[in-house]
DNA sequence: CTGAAAGCGCTTACAG
DNA sequence: CTGAAAGCGCTTACAG
């Protein structure tokens, strides 16, 4: 059905080796040139793609791991990944774990026997059975969203994150604080975003915080606020993910807890949606969609074996919004 | 570095072409069986995926070409594609176009080269480019979305999905309507979703609708929304989208315009954040995830030369909420 | 500039 | 059950 190239070498009266040539740049005569273009363009040849990396021992594409894609995060990021690799001739392949930590693992084993030339691992948490994994591959993998010593990372400054929205909250006059957030497991937000929101209310005096812990949830943060509102009356609570803030937010609105008269509201993120929504929710702006770029940016150069520092650290930006009442 | 085929025969002390018969399910001795297995074992092999394919001519792998990552429907729609192609040994490659009508026809075309063996197209607008790619590449190809009686297709269904809400909104005493669509070029969205609603308010006799044009895009339909607003004073808005119907609600809370006391708002889709929002907002339910269940089931059927319905339609469900006064 | 040949790592009849 | 051989469609030295 598909022409080989042996056809097209034939119909076109010369060596496949000189129609390879031609079709990788190399020097022919500007006769020949023409009669193999005349063939290609006549019967639409195109290169089998596998017989060229069977020989090259190498594709152009990168593996994108992924522990979920229905999140604004995940989305934002793979849109980053994705332009900037198709402007450099390379080619994206997602695998979606849906937050299974031994699907992410044969992810990686997946990718590599299918020859990516590199990997962007979105995850949570990384294990001594990633490292493992990334070890026994042996092809460059670059982290994203979180940091590890052994692993070229990306990361947002959770810290600055936290510090920067434990500021404001203070600055505008709350002494009664609720911190909801997650998991230590998962380093950047469990850590690192909360130990930068601790850093700002040290600073600050007579400021009292409570913390509590929920998933990434929306439908567990809503469970959980409503459980804190209950016992004590914060006037402000700080939602470690936009979506735990829109859950806290969703319970007030059920008990007519007026925000931000009643109850001010924070989250991080900057998801599209929280300045759709009313009110709309004060939050502090990660860039994923540059966070994308960069990551592809990286492992190209990885995978070119250029150097790339060991980790790169994104800005964040507070957005102060009507979610918040100054006292 | 890696172990070929060659190395785990010779060491095993057989032919190639044993391990490839133990491989693939052929039948081996006892004997053998084991001395193989011991060494594919030790070595870690995996047999390269492209001298595979290069030979059988086919790959276990179905792409889908979606326009935006963005988005929930999609969102949900993949993770649906997903599950279900992996639990039958098929994998998932997606390309992202941006919404740009040349990427997807480029994409149906570099799907083709890279040999998948079906696709499953996400597209707004059919049109004759696409035609023309789906018939030269000669790979079994499945649209979802949208309906066209040169493809195979599944749908959603908006006629009833149209009708069901134009019935609803009628039954809750609305009269001064507005329905905010989108362009006919989407012609499940434009057309069939708009004209399921026409049908039910031409069979309430006293019932007026305003139509009105917008685009997907949240912030379009605010200032669309704006401009209605500035106009006329409608007892509920129709958006064609959630999305739109989103829009509406900012507009009118920036207004002071109460959600459903002044202005009642549905819309279309069951968006997730529908009903985290205040207040939980009227819509249908469109059940993407079955969908994207469904397609891939389909496309492996077709990918397997087995028979499937030209056009499957899928139910959609009315979410009565609270964003409709009952007048 | 051009071509013949070897080889990438598999699979698939075909003999034995 | 097992193996030798051919071939999938390319690329890459190597001669000429």
């Amino acid at each position: 059905m598909n022409k080989t190239i042996s056809d097209i070498a034939q119909m076109a009266g010369v060596a496949k080796s000189t129609v390879s040539r031609f079709l990788n740049g190399g020097s022919v005569s500007e006769d020949t040139r023409q009669k193999i273009e005349r063939i290609i363009k006549q019967y639409n040849y195109v290169p089998n793609t596998f017989a060229q990396s069977l020989k090259a021992k190498k594709t152009s594409i990168i593996g994108t791991v992924v522990p979920r894609l229905d999140s604004f995060a995940t989305s934002q990021t793979l849109i980053g990944i994705d332009e900037e690799l198709r402007s450099n001739q390379y080619q994206m392949l997602i695998a979606n774990t849906s937050q299974d930590m031994q699907r992410e693992i044969d992810a990686i084993y997946d990718f590599a026997r299918q020859k990516v030339s590199g990997i962007i691992l979105l995850a949570a948490e990384v294990t001594e059975a990633h490292l493992k994994a990334v070890e026994d591959i042996r092809i460059p993998v670059l982290l994203v969203g979180q940091q590890h010593e052994q692993l070229h990372s990306l990361v947002h400054n959770d810290d600055q994150a936290g510090y920067e929205m434990g500021r404001y909250v203070v600055e505008q006059g709350h002494r009664k604080i609720v911190y909801i957030g997650v998991s230590e497991k998962d380093r950047a937000v469990g850590i690192y975003r909360k130990q930068g929101f601790q850093r700002a209310i040290a600073e600050c005096g007579g400021c009292e915080v409570k913390y509590y812990e929920t998933s990434f949830k929306m439908s567990e943060a809503i469970v959980t606020a409503e459980a804190i509102l209950k016992e004590i009356t914060p006037t402000i609570i700080v939602g470690a993910t936009d979506n735990i803030a829109l859950g806290v937010m969703k319970i007030a609105f059920s008990n007519k807890i007026r925000i931000p008269q009643d109850l001010s509201v924070t989250g991080f993120g900057g998801y599209d949606i929280t300045e759709m929504i009313h009110p709309t929710l004060t939050t502090v702006k990660y860039h994923y969609l540059q966070a994308g770029k960069v990551a592809a940016n990286h492992i190209i150069r990885l995978v070119k074996g250029e150097s790339v520092e060991e980790r790169t650290t994104l800005d964040v930006e507070l957005i102060p919004r009507e979610s918040v009442d100054k006292l």
